[in-house]
DNA sequence: TTTTATACTGTATAAATATATAGTATTTTT
DNA sequence: AAAAATACTATATATTTATACAGTATAAAA
């Protein structure tokens, strides 16, 4: 991406601060007055400029029509919260959502569907506690030694996951508690997604 | 707050829709497009009803000036993630800052100044592990027990506090770690903030 | 060296927009 | 039972606003 020049950050500058400020952004007189344009035409060109390069966007025969591109805070990712509960069925039903929380996308290495709330200490030993929120990214496709949510028949566990063949593996982290063989001939299972981060209020 | 009528609520819909869509608020014309009006005083009229109780305000005399009020999502809380380097000076100091993350304020249960890059395994049978961000609310109070970045003459570390008198005990959560015995007549040490949650990316 | 981009002033205007006024009808509150 | 709020249509208009056009001047890129 092109570099901006001092002006044109100042005028994107302008329209950050009306957002942030007013909650829609300037018009060009606005932007004029702010940075002691006498001409509207300083601000338009300023901001055919800043469209150009692909910061922002105008849109044509509207007032106030600046949006400002990738913004990396279209930020609010509302990402639902579900707790693992007893039955186990985490699945996004809305009866399952304890909350939501606005997350950036970014924050971590692929997108995150949900959060699971984690019951129990079988993850203990490798720093995931109870009430953690494990970051999930919905996906069937996984590695071995990938921390998984996996759906068994009887249950939902977070566990980490290793598959030969036609045997799965899903080992815990916590040496009181014993690791789960799942023969994929007898029984199914399902990988729900994998954990991509955790957050964790104290 | 007094309750929305159905219609109100489809207004205010629209708002927030075309807000989160181009980057800016309705014009009334808009709305009753939307909404299907035929009168701009259809939509005119129930914004000053949303106006009246508190939902959003409108800017006299400017176009699309409609904003909600006591949006929750501000939500671009743009926080600073700060590296412990080996000098120590975890300050907001712009070369200290790796990056800035979107989080949501109300995340954590106060607010988060700045996300300390934790270096080192002090901390490892708390769950605090290398490279976690441990989200810091800027603040010297504390109860002993709480996590604390604590500035002392030659360093800055993140462990447990406790304070007796004049004598300050900085406690790891890593049996190979030894505490550090701070005698405040002697030596000078300032807490900077205390931990208030933590977010790992793996 | 000739474009092209930057950085403006100044003027003008069609179109977008807020907003007032006049009605009608229904529902809710007092 | 009266008043107030809701829920609109319909029309009008002053003002806001985008946007084009005409210049001037400087710096950077081709």
């Amino acid at each position: 991406m092109k570099d901006l020049t001092a002006q044109q950050s100042k005028v994107l500058n302008c329209i950050e601060e009306s957002i942030n400020k007013t909650g829609f952004p300037p018009t060009r007189a606005e932007i004029c007055q702010k940075l002691g344009f006498k001409s509207p035409n300083a601000a338009e060109s300023h901001l055919r400029a800043l469209e150009k390069k692909n910061i922002i966007s105008i849109a044509g025969g509207s007032s106030r029509g600046i949006s400002i591109k990738n913004k990396k805070s279209s930020s609010v990712g509302n990402v639902p919260v579900i707790g693992l509960v007893a039955a186990g069925s985490a699945t996004l039903a809305s009866e399952n959502i304890e909350r939501e929380i606005n997350v950036d996308p970014s924050l971590f290495s692929r997108n995150v569907d949900y959060f699971l709330k984690v019951k129990g200490l079988s993850m203990i030993e490798d720093g995931i506690y109870e009430d953690d929120l494990v970051a999930i990214h919905k996906t069937n496709d996984f590695k071995n030694g990938d921390l998984a949510v996996v759906r068994t028949e009887d249950d939902v566990t977070l566990k980490y996951i290793f598959k030969e063949n036609h045997k799965l593996l899903l080992k815990p982290a916590n040496k009181d508690f014993d690791p789960i063989h799942i023969d994929l001939r007898n029984e199914s299972a399902e990988v729900e997604g994998i954990g991509i981060g955790l957050i964790r209020k104290n």
